[in-house]
DNA sequence: TGCCGTCTGTGAGTTTGTCACCGAGCCAGA
DNA sequence: TCTGGCTCGGTGACAAACTCACAGACGGCA
């Protein structure tokens, strides 16, 4: 068994075309904080993330940074190949967050692929609809919504099932696109209603019910 | 000589290819101020436009707005199709704002194209491409620019030659996704220092080359 | 132990966003 | 012509967010 199936879209395609898929990619690892692709980077591959997780984020000429969205286990980095064929300048970058396991389709087979099947390009459209929404979600908080609910929502979301969150201020104000400080002050504040608590690189939450409550405003 | 000719990437397309694509689809017209796609709407064709502009915006739940970008005439309007895919909610909606000629591809002319032409998939995927670094573009402003920067830079662009602008603070606001307010005093500001005058529902720029260098800032 | 780089805290000032309200211009109908 | 209602713009007070400058705390390492 391939690792076609562990794509939903991907494992409905016909099983020739799963093969020839397969037999024309290759599977590839990648350490942590490898930067995937950068501005003026030249990616003639489709990732395809078997495993791990790869941080999409833009930087400014300021250095300010902010995450855009994480590419998970079972999708795809669609978004090199729109930056490849982007005529002016974009500033994202991909980052790998943990260690990767990855499959490289060649620019060619991804080509060929397009062109035989109903399915893949199927596929393809889907994860772009995917990054889009994800950008316009983005934009959504950025444009319209209060730091602390978004905080409280990122903190939430990055913990998973996890009581503490190891990161820092300046990491967190990344992932909102704020200023650090911004986020010393909104933990300070979270720590004095005795929501989190907090370490040196860590974040510890407490009262998870009152973080879910701002985070649904 | 068809329309097909005055589509980038699309000229290139084979005689018989271009052929399928101009019997194959409709041309329409589509009055000023027309909702060509909204959150929920069924869209099963590609707009290519052919003359006047679209303008794509979110709205928020608080009744805020913010424009993304203007799809102009020789540009796909695919972001549409990306949205029909889309699992999620979104909350985007494309507005006419001029009377429009559109050719309007069924999904399934579409989809026989998109198999039978590396052309034509390459026009798609550049359509993509270019609404994604508009989506970046306007995600970089929201992040990292200040609003009079911002503000400077939308006047000079939505004036184009033209030295008065009719719209109204609330209009511009809408494009930088800021407060109506904040329009207000930006151009009171603007106008104090002499670099424009303001009537009711218009704004002329007297002092292009100031403004611009606010802009490059 | 002492040094250095990273992480966090904080105050002051600026910019931006929110809220509430008002007045001026414009238009249509009486 | 008057008038009421609507849109547009102006404003003050306040809250939220960002910037800047700097200081102290912590941890790893020589």
């Amino acid at each position: 068994m391939g690792w076609s199936e562990r794509f939903e879209g991907l494992a409905s395609l016909p099983k020739e075309i799963r093969d020839e898929l397969e037999t024309r990619s290759q599977v590839m690892d990648v350490p942590e904080g490898t930067t995937v692709f950068a501005p003026g980077m030249h990616a003639d591959n489709l990732l395809l993330l078997l495993s791990g997780t790869v941080r999409v984020q833009q930087v400014s000429e300021s250095g300010r940074e902010i995450v855009l969205y994480r590419v998970e286990a079972g999708e795809s980095c669609v978004m090199t190949t729109a930056c490849l064929i982007a005529h002016e300048d974009y500033a994202a970058e991909g980052i790998t967050e943990t260690a990767c396991r990855a499959v490289a389709i060649p620019r060619k087979v991804f080509d060929d692929l397009a062109a035989k099947s109903d399915a893949f390009r199927q596929f393809v459209f889907s994860s772009y609809a995917r990054r889009i929404t994800d950008l316009f979600g983005v934009i959504e908080a950025l444009a319209f919504q209060r730091v602390d609910i978004r905080l409280a929502q990122r903190l939430l979301k990055l913990a998973g099932a996890a009581d503490t969150l190891d990161t820092t201020h300046q990491k967190l104000a990344t992932e909102l696109g704020t200023a650090r400080e911004v986020v010393s002050r909104q933990l300070r504040e979270f720590q004095r209603r005795g929501w989190v608590e907090q370490n040196r690189g860590s974040v510890t939450l407490i009262d998870r019910a009152a973080l879910e409550a701002l985070a649904a405003e």
